[in-house]
DNA sequence: GCGGAATTGATAATCATTCTCGTTTCGTGT
DNA sequence: ACACGAAACGAGAATGATTATCAATTCCGC
């Protein structure tokens, strides 16, 4: 099958030669394990998913290799709360609605807000190049 | 002339006692200072100022009142950048327009989004209580 | 004015992230 | 295949923002 992972480390492998970067196992191991996480996670949870498969990879590789995925246009970086940045495989846009009790995050993405979005900012003098929309509340479960 | 101070002040005062908790000096004088700026200011920003006007409060102090305001609903927190906390005066609910190259802010509301909002959020089940919307880009001056 | 709870200020502690630096690996040119 | 310089790595120290600790002080109802 072909996976989503497939279509990063192409583009990974674009962009390292590209900016005169070099092909890693490490930058190859997080990757995949990366894009094998459904969902968001934080460079800790991905450092730990790393370390079970291959010990010696130190942190500081994790969050290079991080970094280097939101440059390379493969993961986004979201600050939801304060002091925890989650990760989350760029595979399309998506917005988030968060459960305030149980932290549940679900993706939602509307074209009407869309487009209002884009009335906003060029109304305004601004070339729209990214937004994060975040909708915070209770789900079913928790109310 | 009446400032958003004024009613800051009062909403603290009922905020402070409804929860049983104490009336200082420190508080007041923070509170003044935060509503005197205008914009959006850190935890360091505000600090500094503070400062200036009575050296012997702490950072602690500072962060405790911070955190105090966005309880009584004074003040809003604003994770924009990462490791960056920013704290608005929560005057009326607005979102935000940011420039990524000389980091304007822009103010907006649109009340069309903030119906899709509810919308979006009640077909999954969710109540809504916050939202938080950042539109990145450049700004005329910088496009 | 008393007394207990809340608050303060100084400082230590924490936590995520970044930096440093000596060592290792990659990949191009030969 | 081999050498070489640039990149990347790993370990641990360093940083920077925020929080916790705790003894001393202040607030406020009685």
């Amino acid at each position: 099958m072909s996976t989503s992972f497939d279509s990063a480390k192409a583009r990974l492998g674009d962009y390292l030669s590209q900016q005169g970067l070099k092909h890693t196992r490490q930058r190859d191991l997080i990757l995949e394990i990366f894009m094998g996480q459904s969902g968001h996670l934080t460079s800790e949870q991905l450092y730990r998913e790393v370390e079970k498969r291959s010990p010696a990879i130190g942190v500081a590789t994790v969050y290079r290799a991080l970094k280097l995925f939101v440059d390379a246009g493969i993961a986004t970086a979201n600050h939801f709360y304060e002091g925890v940045t989650v990760y989350e495989p760029r595979l399309a846009h998506h917005d988030h609605l968060l459960c305030l009790r149980c932290s549940k995050v679900v993706e939602f993405e509307d074209s009407e807000i869309e487009e209002r979005q884009e009335v906003v900012a060029s109304e305004r003098g601004f070339e729209l190049v990214r937004h994060r929309h975040d909708l915070y509340g209770y789900c079913a479960d928790c109310r």
